[in-house]
DNA sequence: AATTAAAAGTTATAATATAACAATTATTGC
DNA sequence: GCAATAATTGTTATATTATAACTTTTAATT
């Protein structure tokens, strides 16, 4: 298993990783990895719960960018193209990808209290899903499964743990 | 397995049982199931494609309703709440629930073509998912899949195939 | 350096959803 | 049946999320 629910880490570096694993994603597939774009992914990644577009705005701003809308929509279908972050359609909210570059079939676990939200690659998913759809004549292209709960810090304090959201970085 | 993609069934017998369950629930937990949530219902039951709460709007105001947004928001919030529709997220669409009262895990199949989709129940989805979190210290509440691709009478004729669309019945 | 393509800036608006309070309708206890 | 209560619906306004369309700027290509 690759994932635990494990509070404490170094998370500077898990940013760093994942903004020089997106670089390289970049250059491989001969996309720009822009200013904005690699703002937008570092502070998807600075939260440790998904982030709405609109909360990225204020930050765009203060780095010096226009920070409509449209600034903040581009960059996020951007790195949603690359398979760099996830759209958590649910909350209307995005959150780096754990994996970019691979295939596996990946599940999402949202704390409904804290917020935070973890991406966990699954084969048994996969193969579940495969399972599924086998004869049944539809063609798979995507799958997205989101399983919402109490995450294990939360349930030991079913007070309001905000410490997910506190991490937002956003503003 | 319950459940095909056979496109020849008799609908209209698919809405009357829907709405007679509709009933029985509602009686059983003791909500009322008025004429705005039955309209509702039955128009999202005409529907072999999610949606949106806009498209139904129409409807409610002919049949002589106040279509405000609220009129309808709230109706498919009380029609969640009893287990009777699901909110196809990431579409910003609501659809029958095809087993209300069940409990097992369900997925839906999203035709990203013609719209159809189809709600599948899932003993496999449910124990891989059991088995995804056991041990991980996370308590699941509730859970969604969604998969996206083509349906069967899709994958047959690649040009665009609007059949779930033009029976949505909304307008 | 000129040309072209890509990205970002800008303005406006579309699409989805909810807050807050008033009026009405149904249910309950008498 | 009738008053009191609770639930539902009506109504107005607005919040939130997302995109269209066109311009300007920046980067890549020749």
């Amino acid at each position: 298993m690759t994932f635990t629910f494990q509070s404490k880490h170094d998370h500077s570096s898990c940013i760093n990783s994942a903004l020089t694993k997106a670089e390289a994603i970049c250059e491989q597939s001969g996309q720009r990895f822009t200013k904005v774009r690699r703002l937008v992914l570092e502070m998807i990644w600075q939260s440790h719960r998904p982030l709405g577009a609109y909360e990225l705005l204020p930050a765009i701003k203060e780095a010096g960018f226009n920070s409509a809308p449209p600034t903040v929509y581009r960059a996020l279908e951007f790195l949603q193209e690359q398979g760099l972050v996830h759209r958590i359609s649910s909350l209307n909210a995005f959150i780096g990808c754990t994996h970019p570059g691979h295939q596996c079939s990946s599940c999402f676990f949202i704390c409904d209290q804290c917020q935070l939200t973890v991406e966990l690659e699954s084969p048994k998913l996969a193969s579940a899903i495969a399972d599924i759809t086998a004869d049944m004549g539809f063609v798979v292209e995507r799958e997205h499964l989101e399983i919402v709960g109490k995450c294990p810090n939360c349930c030991k304090s079913p007070t309001v743990n905000s410490s997910a959201v506190k991490e937002s970085g956003a503003e």
